[in-house]
DNA sequence: AACAGTAACGAACACGTTTTCGTAACTGTG
DNA sequence: CACAGTTACGAAAACGTGTTCGTTACTGTT
């Protein structure tokens, strides 16, 4: 392990200096600095992070956390593209991220303890229960933190645009001359309440009254739920001719139980799903969906959180919302060529 | 921040004695130890990382290598789902993990600096191009690595039973009454070798033989590719009775082009996947597949990682071979009671 | 020439641990 | 009681940085 000591011996500046030269100080000669950093290259000058992080008490680590239980964390293809992209900025930025959890060794840890003892500069939050008591903990503490997809007070919440998403789509399902349109949402968050916001509002600007029994309660990312629901939607009297899904792989539950009514889609009934993952677009008929710009939500909430670190000061915090964009397949049927 | 000099302060022992009572040193007597403990907790003391490390030359941290182009290492629910048991493991035993990539801040590192950077004591490698030379070079270096599906000399790998897995799929194939199986295989790859070897292996043990044209090259996770290949496999002037896909997502591209040709599945032409992921299961009808263990092999990757950090004098590399499960569906008919 | 002002660098300390070594008190043995 | 051996603890140094505060030497002004 080359060091600072072993750098200042070698051309024969002080270690301060060369500290100093390495961190770009204005105090040090152009011409310093530049053999400084010339021969800390030669040497193949590594910085300690420890000693560094010891000294400054930063560490250029940002944390992580999301909900494991259940897997149902990274193996969604939403979070895993959201905290890909996290992760991409955050490295571009100098940082490197690490997995905030409440258990490490046998010791029981808060979240907050717990980036409190990997020194995590920030911390960003997704996919966790935003009611648990040790997640307002974090929330509240003076480490800066950013939420994805939930809004606190004084802290930057980087949102995915749901209102602007289920609207959009059911204005793409008018246009193709749906009147009897379902929606079928996933469990109660704040995501499923501006998608339902959003719904309504469309719905009531556009003139479509919508019976109660339209409106029907599954899980995000559970096909089984959402097949039972369309079970109940297709043996009405008076069926939609049009479901909306809470997500596209919660879908796949839908078509299993379209087919078992010998239904086809995009004939017999229309569907459109939300997230826009790789599998609604390999699916025929393609799924028209609503894509979430997750590479933008990992990529702003990363960005925002540096900010936030870097002017800790200064920084307000903010609401961004994200836009997405609708994503037409084949699975919803133009009536209007009938 | 409560330190260790706090601690003395509070309880009148030195902070040599605090730091030896913390590390349950038996140097220290009992009561004093259990004293030390007591104010440690009720001050809600917790060590600097940074200072130990600095100190200890170890970090208590585990890279992770994966690669990220194309995002498709976290979305691939087989690598997620084992860097996520592996992280549940590694948390288990007092270690974080963090992410190693090449390009952090402006700097661009190699994998072996960027762990020698954040002083990680282990890096699990999974996922990447072994013949990569910086790949090559950090697994070669002193820092203990695991490998995870790929052999390299004196390093420890943790392996899917790859070879088992095919010749499970055929042998339920074969006792389903088949006799013309066509393999759709993936990129070259050592999984894919041990695949086709235990394909090969099995029909020869079965007296199967199996003509040229029944062995298709396609891309894992690509459903188009898979696609073209079943196409090609059905329009064979003896086409098989069933088609083994490179994985389960794979099949959907397989799936699309049966339904063009107006085959159903199982009744006209019969399919298994691979992985058993969670799509496979919510597929009409369900898809016979080969569960690969992704829990067992993150939890091994982190136990002999930790085992080899631990033990570094005395630890001798291994090869751990995961067996996985065959899972059989209802998508191989059974072609004996006809 | 005297002076203030600035630019460029170094000495020394501190960050919070772990660890080595020294020392005092105690224990048991003859 | 003398002695060796053990137990329990403390003093001090070290890990590799960043930073504060001096201290030179040089520049330009009057």
């Amino acid at each position: 392990m080359v060091t600072i000591k072993d750098i200042s011996k070698r051309c024969g500046f002080s270690t301060s200096t060369v500290s100093k030269a390495l961190n770009n100080s204005l105090e040090i000669g152009q011409e310093t600095t530049a053999i400084i950093r010339k021969t800390a290259l030669e040497m193949g000058y590594l910085p300690n992070t420890a000693a560094r992080s010891l000294k400054t008490n930063r560490s250029n680590n940002l944390g992580v956390l999301f909900i494991d239980e259940m897997q149902s964390g990274l193996s969604h293809e939403y979070f895993s593209g959201v905290i890909n992209s996290f992760k991409v900025e955050a490295e571009r930025l100098g940082y490197d991220i690490t997995f905030i959890s409440h258990n490490i060794g046998n010791m029981q840890m808060s979240y907050y303890d717990h980036s409190v003892y990997r020194k995590c500069d920030g911390v960003v939050i997704a996919c966790v229960d935003f009611s648990d008591p040790a997640v307002v903990e974090l929330i509240h503490s003076e480490i800066p933190t950013v939420t994805i997809d939930h809004i606190f007070n004084d802290c930057t919440a980087i949102l995915s645009d749901n209102l602007t998403g289920a609207k959009d789509l059911v204005h793409h399902i008018y246009e193709y001359g749906h009147r009897k349109i379902a929606f079928i949402h996933g469990e109660n968050t704040s995501v499923t309440k501006r998608r339902l916001a959003g719904f309504h509002k469309a719905c009531d600007a556009l003139g479509i009254k919508v019976p109660d029994e339209y409106i029907k309660a599954a899980r995000y990312h559970d096909p089984r739920s959402s097949g039972l629901a369309t079970r109940e939607l297709l043996n009405l009297p008076d069926p939609p001719t049009c479901i909306m899904y809470p997500d596209d792989f919660s879908f796949i539950g839908g078509m299993n139980e379209i087919e078992k009514h010998s239904l086809t889609i995009p004939d017999d009934i229309s569907v459109v799903g939300y997230d826009g993952i790789y599998l609604s677009q390999v699916l025929r008929p393609k799924l028209s969906t609503f894509k979430q710009n997750t590479e933008a939500l990992g990529k702003e909430a990363a960005a925002h959180l540096v900010e936030s670190i870097v002017d800790k000061k200064t920084y307000l915090p903010k609401q961004i919302w994200i836009a997405g964009e609708l994503w037409i397949g084949d699975s919803v049927k133009n009536l209007n060529f009938e």
